[in-house]
DNA sequence: CTGTTAGCGCCTTCAT
DNA sequence: ATGAAGGCGCTAACAG
């Protein structure tokens, strides 16, 4: 067996309770018996145990990460944020994958909080299973609503909004978009954001022609490569000069189905993304995309949940348009 | 305060050691008081309190990974895979990354090992300061040796040799390896493998002219971009007609760099990847690799950490070769 | 077959 | 300022 806080007090001739309140650094501990307790710890190599500490304070120090796939490169990126964060106070965090399968998130969560963490981040799959299951639980909300929940997460309207008014700023006048599951709120938020943009331009310049489609599906690589050629293959005026994603994963598979039928980025279409994922910036071309903060997103959630005090009920980040060589100015041809 | 055995024992009208033997499906238990409680267990939504349990035990369910980066799809991928299979075991994953850094690497393993998990999945950054600290831990290595651990993992020579071999019965002679980071065995492994299979050729076939040359880098993108760049930017008949590289990161990298070039894939250049990251499948052309059977790789891992006695002091799986369209026989031209 | 009980390692209150 | 002791929730050994 290891050794503990009473071999420590044994060796250095002192009671348990001495022990604990130097480890804990206790300023009414005398400072001659201090040094001693700590030279045994240092001398016997006492490793505090934590599971003795979490059964009497009924509390430990992990952090739950419920994700649907830490595959798909944003949400990697959220946990390595959180992770980082996390360890720098001393937290450590349970990874779990919900695989975008409500009963599997279900029991994820489940075993998270059987483990009772200090508190959960959670991008939730589905809306009501989970609803009362992390009811009061220290949980926050993260790119995903929960009702009752915090959410963190970016405005995703305005990005929606920035992606439309970029490219309609850039002279496309036969524009499509792109979006992610319908079922989902971020992927309708960032569809209506985009489609507010394009009904705003519409309605202030009823004069200009103006094409639009939109088309849905998932949020990931092959959906981006099936949407676009269905999108691309239209002949003539109306094959759309630009197009918006709602994720960069999508927005590189339609740059392949792009190439794949010779069309050139962005000479003959210009392509905007959204989350601006690590991969985005390293395509050829490198791809405009709306930026996600997602370094802020992670402090504000483990903020919300380390410290209970300053929780809002929802807080919406501001998204960045980043211009790369993805997009281009269209004139008429 | 939770509902805990004891009031399930009171509620029942039985002993908590009862209560604890139903849980525990031990069978020397009265069928009617195992309803009995089973019942009360469910009216009073009673959930075991796994801290207690530990700490009688002295045990936990966690397993701890640390890597170098989530953020690396191959990474990422063998987290998911370890996550899946010990989920399904009642485990749960404590995720660290070590951003190849070995100070950072000694906090995290120090961390994780300070709460106590039932083991430890560990792709290591430095050899010498970890070395002590998990002897004796019930840890794993995957990827990359650690002294005096048990290491599972693909045989990398032999990865390294299948895409030499098939570069060259593609009737290739002027060829590249780009390869990682010299300090890393595994990098290191992946380069014998490749050059080992190119002496081989030349003895077998002294008359035929083969040029060969060599560069090294880190495992991601920018660097197979640079090394790319550096590579094809030389004229003539000193550009190598195809490239293998020490990762599929790499490999995407070095697409762009040679699509910058204006150079055609597999037409003026093959590539062969390694590892077989989500992403190989799913680049234009779909990018022909050395495939890391990483679902196999996890799976052993685990095995080794939850059943003990199966370890064996090394596991080297065997890499396959996905054929896919970045590499196209040549003939001199 | 079931009840009772003794800890697992730690913190904290209550005396001293 | 320090020691003693109780108890967090649970399991296992022992007694009945």
């Amino acid at each position: 067996m290891a050794v503990t806080i009473k071999h420590v007090a044994k060796a250095a001739g002192v009671a348990v309770g001495t022990v604990s309140r130097v480890l804990a650094k206790n300023k009414t501990v005398n400072e001659e018996i201090r040094i001693r307790v700590e030279d045994v710890i240092q001398e016997l190599g006492y490793k505090p145990n934590s599971i003795g500490r979490s059964l009497r304070l009924n509390k430990t120090d992990l952090i739950g990460l419920v994700i649907p796939d830490i595959t798909n490169p944003f949400f990697a990126e959220l946990a390595k944020h959180v992770e980082m964060l996390a360890s720098a106070e001393g937290y450590s965090v349970l990874l779990a994958n919900s695989h975008d399968d409500p009963a599997a998130e279900q029991q994820q969560v489940q075993a998270l909080l059987g483990r009772l963490p200090s508190g959960m981040i959670l991008v939730p799959v589905s809306e009501s299973v989970i609803g009362d299951l992390v009811r009061g639980k220290n949980t926050v909300t993260v790119d995903r609503p929960l009702k009752g929940q915090t959410l963190v997460g970016v405005d995703n309207r305005r990005g929606g909004y920035l992606a439309a008014d970029h490219l309609l700023s850039l002279g496309h006048r036969r524009i499509a978009y792109m979006g992610g599951p319908p079922a989902l709120d971020v992927a309708r938020e960032r569809r209506e954001g985009f489609v507010g943009r394009i009904r705003e331009f519409q309605q202030k310049n009823p004069s200009q022609s103006l094409a639009f489609q939109t088309v849905d599906g998932n949020f990931d690589y092959r959906a981006g490569e099936e949407l676009g050629n269905r999108l691309l293959r239209q002949e003539g005026p109306h094959r759309p000069t630009a197009i918006a994603t709602a994720s960069d994963q999508q927005a590189i598979g339609l740059m392949r189905a792009t190439a794949d039928l010779g069309l050139s980025i962005p000479n003959d279409l210009s392509i905007v993304g959204f989350d601006d994922i690590p991969l985005a910036s390293l395509v050829l071309p490198r791809l405009t995309t709306i930026r996600q903060p997602l370094a802020e997103i992670a402090r504000i959630a483990l903020d919300a949940i380390l410290n209970r005090p300053s929780v809002t009920k929802e807080c919406k980040l501001e998204p960045v348009l980043v211009e790369r060589n993805s997009t281009r100015a269209w004139s008429v041809r």
